[in-house]
DNA sequence: CAGTGAGCGAGCTTCCGCTTGACTT
């Protein structure tokens, strides 16, 4: 339809009729493959243009201007894209149908410095031939209102970010941060601790008995609990001696159909929380393992708050069901998101081709993918029925009944694929299949125990159950769920830790042919596996900021001004109109703030050391929780100790506190210089002539002798000795040593890397300097540390 | 990785949301 003169085709590289550009690599890959020659797809990759990360780059005099610049790691993609959008007859903005896409959109717009005849604006919320052609069909223009809103949300995150962590740093503790959705993430942290730490534990006797049926051709026997929960010890007995000769019997049958239904496809937040609990996998991983499976064509997108499906899908879902299980297991469903917030702009995560139940790959590719194909099979399918049985059976000497309640799989549905994980910790077993009863059979009853239950506190969050949290508030997004729990654990706001619990008592009475006896259990209580605890630094940060902006950490802050949000987006009011409302008396408050408080350091007072007579504190300091004893403003200077790791600021007790200052002590003299141990941000070391060495567990540094000091110093002298590979008379600072990651080099402290094609143990001195002197050796250059 | 912590007051830190690589001292 239109011909190419023999110019335009010696540049056809750079020469297209029809410039498409999307947001990511892999969907420019697959969409080439659906359109024609004429249309060459290009990324974006995200965004093109942002606020300079240096200044606040908004001007807040001035209608609250947004100053963009052309993203530092996207000037060459720009570059080459205005390149070809100049060749090209027709630019077409394919960015996500979302908010963000949009702006997207409208960024390319500008920085290409396209035209409107020239560009058109297309959206898809499925890669398929069809969705692709149905968009090129009908192209619209720039919506203008969902870029405002897209601009609002992102000066208001940046007013609160940038001026609030700024704050943090004269208040609190330098290089802090706060936001939007961090600062909400951590609070949800520092009140469920509170929660847990405010939780009185109740204990109550649960009793349980085990029967069978007299003179039936079943043996089989089943549980059955007693109605009642006894608050002592002293009831349970009494209840159990007086069961000794009862006679039991069936009093009631109940049989009641019921069904089960399969959960949807996967969002990003499911797909973190199901790849958590079945896999142990953190959010992280889970999404970098997924992020492989997309670039290589297994998996539709991964960050997605859809659980929409396409219809090739469903079709596809539906022939694999049947192929494999039969007609009677299929039944396709739609699902409708729940989510506060979602925008939609992709389908939920599933396998691109359904056929493919497995994949080959790394190991973790392939459990992911596994996880993948049976939540979306499952989806399609029909659901289970069930049969619950509820059994009542009276006692001759009890007023309430024991109930046993049994479930039957009549169809397995889609229970035949997948069943969903859950996050209760309690283990309470499913019932299983009863035994076939009637009303009036007889029982013999084998054992009967009565066992004391504790109740629990709330749960502490994983990173998966945080996200889940955060999801349920509409705080964050699916591309930022996991960069936020990253960001909320390096500032060290809150921890992911894994806690060796507690051995408990339990009680326990069992009534076993015709004799009772009394036994004490022992149950393990309060473990933790890899879940997040608060800091010091996390709670104070967040006390800090409940006193002063308790608006901005409201719970539901974010979903009111997304509300604010949908209203610019609909044209109903201006976005910096939306914009200086917040921000008059939230920039007052942060003045206020600046000027009327002091330091915010968490200071408490424990007592006076009886050795000084000084006062002691606790309190945040410029490299975590320290202890203190003497005033700041005396005259004399006061001491200072670290507080250990398993120490918080809230619990540390005057006396340990003490402790903490009889370190360094010193043990004595070795070759002539002198041996001290102390305790590090590292853990306890020796020191001995300014070298440290760290103590391994099996000493304790406030019990370490001399002469143990000694033989750890042998024994270090001994391991560095093996380290070194050569050192040159000439020049002793120039050592190549054996690492972990194998030889390097080191002149003056400094460390090179050795190229891969010599071997280490054969470099000359000259050799050496030669490495030192090449700048590809140079090691990576660390973030600016402070000197001292 | 480094074994401190206030103070001198240089110059640094920081947000959320969209995308991948480039790194493996």
């Amino acid at each position: 339809m239109h011909r190419f003169s023999y110019q335009k085709c010696k540049n056809i590289m750079n020469m297209t009729k029809n410039l498409v550009i999307v947001e990511s690599p892999a969907k420019a890959k697959t969409i080439e493959g659906f359109l024609g020659k004429e249309y060459t797809v290009r990324s974006s990759f995200g965004h093109v243009a942002d606020l300079n990360s240096k200044k606040l780059s908004v001007d807040v005099e001035n209608d609250f201007e947004p100053q963009y610049e052309v993203s530092p790691d996207k000037k060459k993609l720009v570059a080459e894209l205005k390149k070809m959008a100049k060749a090209a007859e027709t630019v077409w903005l394919a960015s996500d149908e979302d908010r963000e896409g949009e702006a997207i959109s409208w960024h390319l717009f500008k920085v290409l410095k396209l035209t409107v005849e020239q560009s058109k604006r297309i959206v898809f919320h499925e890669i398929t031939k069809t969705a692709i052609l149905h968009a090129i069909e009908n192209p619209r223009s720039i919506d203008e209102n969902l870029v405002s809103a897209q601009q609002a949300r992102r000066v208001l995150d940046r007013l609160v970010g940038y001026e609030l962590s700024p704050l943090l740093w004269r208040k609190v503790k330098p290089s802090l941060s706060a936001g939007r959705v961090q600062s909400v993430a951590v609070r949800l942290i520092v009140d469920r601790e509170e929660e847990i730490k405010n939780f009185t534990t109740t204990s109550a006797f649960r009793t349980q008995a085990e029967f069978q049926l007299i003179n039936g051709e079943n043996p089989q026997t089943f549980t059955a609990e007693y109605s009642e929960r006894f608050k002592t010890f002293e009831e349970a007995k009494a209840f159990i001696e007086k069961q000794v000769g009862a006679a039991f019997t069936v009093n009631s049958v109940e049989k009641k159909p019921a069904k089960k239904s399969p959960a949807p496809p996967f969002t990003t937040s499911t797909l973190q929380q199901e790849a958590s609990r079945k896999m142990g996998y953190s959010v992280a991983n889970t999404m970098r393992i997924a992020q492989k499976l997309y670039e290589s064509g297994r998996i539709t997108y991964m960050r997605t708050d859809s659980v929409n499906l396409s219809k090739l899908a469903l079709s596809s879902a539906k022939n694999e069901i049947e192929k494999l299980y039969g007609e009677e297991y299929v039944k396709i469903r739609r699902f409708a998101t729940k989510s506060k917030g979602a925008q939609e702009a992709h389908e939920a995560i599933r396998p691109t081709y359904m056929n493919n139940s497995s994949i080959d790959g790394a190991p973790e590719e392939q459990r992911l993918y596994d996880l993948i194909w049976k939540r979306t099979i499952a989806s399609q399918m029909s659901d289970a029925q069930l049969e619950r049985t509820k059994v009542l059976i009276s006692s001759t000497l009890a007023p309430k009944d024991f109930v046993a309640s049994g479930e039957v799989i009549k169809f397995d549905g889609f229970l035949k694929v997948y069943m969903e994980g859950t996050d209760d910790e309690n283990g309470e077993q499913s019932s299983g299949i009863l035994p076939p009863v009637s009303k009036d059979d007889l029982l013999d009853l084998l054992e009967m125990r009565s066992t004391e239950r504790f109740s629990k506190h709330p749960p502490r969050y994983t990173e998966a159950s945080l996200v889940r949290k955060m999801e349920e508030l509409g705080i964050g997004r699916p591309s930022t769920y996991a960069p936020t729990i990253s960001t909320i654990q390096k500032r060290e706001y809150v921890v992911k830790e894994t806690r060796e619990g507690e051995k408990r008592k339990i009680q326990n009475i069992v009534l076993k042919n015709g004799a009772i006896e009394e036994k004490e259990l022992i149950e393990n209580t309060g473990s933790e596996k890899a879940k997040l605890f608060p800091t010091d630094i996390g709670v104070l940060v967040n006390r800090f900021l409940m006193q002063y902006f308790d608006d901005i950490l409201d719970y539901n802050f974010t979903a009111n001004v997304e509300k604010e949000f949908d209203e610019i987006a609909d044209g109903k009011k201006e976005w910096n109109h939306i914009i200086k409302e917040f921000y008059g008396p939230f920039h007052k408050k942060v003045e206020e703030t600046q000027e009327g408080s002091g330091k915010f350091s968490g200071e408490r007072l424990l007592g006076v050391d009886p050795k000084s007579g000084k006062n002691v504190f606790v309190k945040i300091g410029r490299y975590g929780s320290i202890a203190q004893i003497g005033d700041t403003d005396s005259e004399e200077k006061p001491r200072f100790a670290g507080l250990r790791k398993n120490q918080g600021l809230e619990t540390i007790s005057l006396e340990e506190a003490l402790k903490l200052f009889d370190f360094p002590r010193h043990l004595g003299e070795f070759e002539e210089k002198e041996v001290s141990v102390a305790i590090g941000r590292f853990g306890p070391y020796i020191k001995h002539n300014n070298l440290f060495f760290s103590l391994k567990k099996d000493y304790s540094p406030a019990s370490v002798t001399l002469d143990e000091a000694i033989l750890i110093i042998g024994e270090k002298r001994e391991a560095d000795k093996k380290k070194v590979i050569r050192i040159y008379e000439e020049d002793e600072e120039v050592q190549v040593l054996n690492g972990r990651y194998g030889a390097y080099l080191v002149i003056k402290k400094q460390n090179y890397k050795i190229p891969k094609d010599v071997e280490p143990a054969n470099l000359s001195l000259e050799d050496c300097y030669a490495i030192s002197k090449d700048p590809k050796n140079m090691p990576k250059k660390k973030f600016a540390r402070k000197k001292k």
